[in-house]
DNA sequence: AAGCCTATTCTTAGATG
DNA sequence: CCATCTAAGAATAGGCT
């Protein structure tokens, strides 16, 4: 509690621009932060709305405001923004900077650039897809469809998952009474004790397993029941 | 433009609290969340930081703001939150509402709750990915470990298969000139046509294909592959 | 880094076009 | 719905602790 004569300028006008110095912007960063997500909440309880912020630091580091909860928005954020396209994002980027300066304007351009981007991607991303469930259910497709040499192939494969089974199912025969314990998963960290497998009970299940085998060693499986799993 | 009197009080303060009249809460959400995306977008080039907001009316209408884009950065944030406990998210909470009224408070404990409940499930998953796991190679398991019914289940799924691809080699012999259009899929919306389907190169690859099969019919399989797609 | 202070700038409630 | 005006209220830059 310094008296002595006008002990602080106030607050000064700054540029919105990258600020230099390092110091002042961890401060700036901190404050703002919090303001920023102050205004969220307000706007949350004001207006009933649902609210989800995720900030990444210079330094790579998380921080995120949510209510309800951060994870739960995005995924219906997922759900319905990447199967169709998102108007809203684009439409109130602008609305929102109306009064935009040069830097804001620039971003604006940044960010529908983006958005050209994603909407090209999320087009090849159908492409593949559409393909991906083609070669899925290949063998499937009207015989006339299928080279020669793909049944060949094919034929191939499941004789060689026959021997396989039959491999382990011999080894079954012979080996009945044996005791080995079961390292083969490297994924029992000790978190928690494995659990004891559970008995299949509908064998037709098995089958319409096998049905969809191929689609899992596609290149791109992972994306694709991503896709399936938010749409 | 009109001079009568004071033709405005000004700014009132209005309680942080759900605004009843549905005109002017529609009002004070378009205008806030103006604001809200315009200090976003400040601190962005201020602090050289990359945020993603997401808004979700009470009519279910979403709002995004996002730099450099929304779903890259929502992206980083699944791969690291899901997989390890998000201190910065409960502690930058609190730090973030340090003022708050007791509304606010309450908006905090709620989510904190939510961040207990998400931490339990995270704990359930992982369980659930573990076993499914166990599931997913259980016929590689030392045959010990495997029950007789299982083995014979196995055997049948199998033959089951086998059936099944001979039935469409016969088809293939016999109807081999034969020229049916390929309207299986309910895919090929009129986006772009069905590219034709590449020959398989690596009949080993198919061989894999078959090895990881299970996986994809269990019942939370779609969950699972995108844990590891995120992971 | 976190809190406080203060002068100043920024945001926005309410009314109006 | 959108823009504008006004003045009160809120946020915050800079400084200090």
């Amino acid at each position: 509690m310094s008296k002595n004569k006008k002990c602080s300028l106030g607050r000064q006008k700054i540029p919105i621009e990258k600020i230099p110095k390092k110091s002042h912007l961890q401060v700036t960063f901190s404050k703002r932060r919090s303001g920023l997500f102050k205004k969220a909440s307000e706007l949350c309880t004001l207006c009933g709305v649902e609210i989800a912020i995720v900030v990444f630091s210079p330094a790579d580091k998380a921080f995120s405001f949510g209510h309800p909860e951060v994870e739960s928005l995005i995924d219906r954020y997922m759900t319905r923004n990447t199967s169709q396209p998102h108007e809203s994002s684009a439409h109130h980027l602008v609305e929102a900077h109306r009064n935009a300066n040069v830097r804001d304007l620039n971003m604006q351009l940044t960010q529908l650039f983006n958005h050209l981007e994603i909407e090209k991607k999320q087009g090849e991303d159908l492409d593949h897809l559409r393909e991906a469930r083609q070669r899925q259910f290949w063998w499937e497709n009207p015989v006339d469809d299928l080279g020669l040499h793909e049944l060949l192939q094919l034929k191939g494969s499941i004789l060689d998952l026959k021997n396989h089974i039959e491999k382990y199912a011999t080894k079954f025969t012979l080996d009945h009474s044996n005791t080995i314990s079961s390292s083969v998963f490297g994924l029992n960290n000790g978190l928690a004790p494995l659990r004891r497998y559970e008995t299949f009970e509908d064998k037709s299940a098995v089958g319409i397993d096998v049905d969809i085998s191929i689609a899992s060693s596609l290149p791109n499986a992972h994306y694709i029941t991503f896709l399936n799993a938010y749409h």
